[in-house]
DNA sequence: TTTTGAGTTGTTCGA
DNA sequence: GTCGAACAACTCAAA
């Protein structure tokens, strides 16, 4: 008989297309999660992203066990639980899905060694990104510092392999040990702001799956156009499913690639390019974050460290509320507290009016994200924030500055976002639904609107904001 | 090595 | 109301 592996789930949280459970699958196995918050440090998953993970354990537990191999459950130090654990069970060879965090793989460095000097080994596998940010470099063997030639390069290598099959049946252990219950993990949060999430979300690869269906049924079509617009489901919201690893990211491309067929067209030019090239920039955080750890702390561009930002508790906290007094960023904090999750194009405009008008450092809207976001991803929010402040990798011009006003009016012009979320204002006339500050008094009246009382008046002059960011941008200089 | 073309997502001002 | 230009120079990637 040969020897049993253990397959140790993290973020790669289904059973199809996933080569570290394919190669496992091969004898006897253990599946183990280890919820290991110390190794994180200040990035272990956040309040949202535990609900999630809560229920997309409870999912990945109940198909293991349909398959005859249930899931065993630890929390603690996965360095010393992992080496343990294989020693236990007599494992020649631990599976798992390679993770791109910084302390993720000093972990499994540290876990390889303490495998090896005990003739075990830790094998990785390619499962959370198409391409391994290790190979794939700039013609100068650089990584890549601009989006767009890194996605033109990476489709010119074409289409990804094809995604594996789902196994119907596992050789669990014939005596797996007890693990912990799932409960016990601690996973929920103890009052129940979470309450609300199960009614946008179903955690799980099952979940995972009827989402893409969703998509792929419609919006896909008109995604170019339709996923800059918050008051229409014009999006996939596949993120948080992806992050987890529900859907590799392979499956999904050669979903929508078979969704809107194009025999050998492939780039730019192609319907699927709209959406590939969104999964691109999920990719492009990840070659990032691989090439550059300190992406989550420091800015990337390192004149950047001497921003004179101007840090203000309470300007902070009344953006986390949705408390600003700007409709569609409010609208937006009140998505994200309300459903873990926030439009990307407000996102954008959300974080822009933090960092610039209001001068915040990025690091505290990436911290609000990672704690508030059911799709919190270090790459992608590291990424994301630093792009967004300037500091990272792009040319932004540095003037690129998000008016909200004008953003509310192109992109939600007839006010159903932020009427959704920001329930106080929506009587008022679309006209002046992004600038109730400008309403007349009998508008505000009809609306039944107390501006100052019912919703704030601005909390920052978008003018000066604007002028003060840009000034602030000016202090940095040219770089010698 | 040097040169060249190009770069996610915008706003404001003035004609 | 609509349109084009200005915003200012930097950095990257590849030829």
């Amino acid at each position: 008989m040969t020897a049993p592996s253990l397959l140790w789930f993290r973020q790669d949280l289904r059973l199809a297309d996933n080569p570290a459970l394919m190669a496992a699958a091969a004898g006897p196995l253990l599946p183990v999660f280890v919820l290991d918050d110390q190794a994180a440090g200040g990035w272990a998953p956040g309040g949202a992203a535990r609900w999630w993970l809560h229920h997309s354990l409870a999912a990945l537990g109940a198909a293991l066990a349909a398959r005859g191999a249930p899931l065993f459950l630890l929390r603690g130090r996965a360095e010393i639980l992992i080496p343990g654990l294989a020693q236990a069970i007599g494992a020649k060879e631990v599976f798992a899905s390679r993770l791109y965090e910084p302390w993720a793989r000093e972990r499994d460095r540290r876990i390889a060694e303490a495998l090896a000097a005990d003739g075990r080994q830790l094998r990785l596998a390619t499962s959370a990104v198409l391409m391994e940010p290790a190979r794939f470099a700039a013609g100068s063997g650089k990584p890549y510092a601009v989006y767009t030639p890194f996605a033109r390069a990476l489709a010119a290598t074409g289409d990804p392999p094809s995604p594996l099959p789902t196994p119907t049946v596992l050789a669990g252990l014939p005596q797996p040990p007890d693990g912990l219950a799932l409960a016990t993990l601690d996973l929920l949060p103890r009052r129940d702001w979470a309450a609300g999430f199960a009614a946008h979300w179903q955690p799980g690869e099952a979940g995972a799956a009827a989402r893409l269906t969703g998509f792929l049924a419609g919006p896909i079509a008109a995604y170019g156009a339709a996923r800059n617009t918050p008051g229409v489901a014009g999006t996939s919201g596949l993120s948080p499913h992806l992050h987890w690893g529900e859907m590799s990211p392979r499956s999904l491309w050669h979903a929508v690639r078979a969704a809107l067929p194009q025999p050998g067209v492939l780039g730019p030019q192609s319907r699927a390019w709209p959406f590939l090239s969104e999964l691109l920039w999920r990719e492009f955080s990840y070659h990032l974050l691989w090439h550059h750890p300190s992406l989550p702390d420091a800015p990337l561009r390192p004149r950047f460290a001497e921003f004179p930002w101007a840090p203000k508790p309470a300007l902070l906290r009344a953006w986390q509320r949705g408390r600003t007094g700007l409709p569609i960023v409010d609208a937006g904090l009140r998505e994200l507290w309300q459903t873990g999750w926030m439009h990307n194009r407000v996102r954008m405009i959300a974080a822009s009016l933090l960092v610039k008008h209001l001068l915040q450092p990025w690091q505290d809207g990436a911290a609000w994200f990672w704690d508030t976001l059911v799709d919190a991803d270090l790459a992608a929010n590291s990424a994301s924030w630093q792009w967004v402040a300037g500091c990272g990798s792009d040319a932004a011009p540095y003037f690129r500055i998000f008016n909200p006003v004008l953003q509310g009016e192109k992109f939600d012009p007839a006010g159903d976002y932020v009427r959704r979320y920001v329930p106080e204002l929506a009587r008022l006339p679309a006209k002046w639904l992004h600038r109730p500050w400008e309403a007349p008094a009998a508008v505000l009246d009809a609306a039944g609107l107390r501006l100052g009382l019912d919703y704030p008046r601005p909390i920052v002059d978008l003018a000066e904001g604007r002028a003060r960011a840009l000034a602030a941008f000016a202090t940095l200089g040219t770089p010698a």
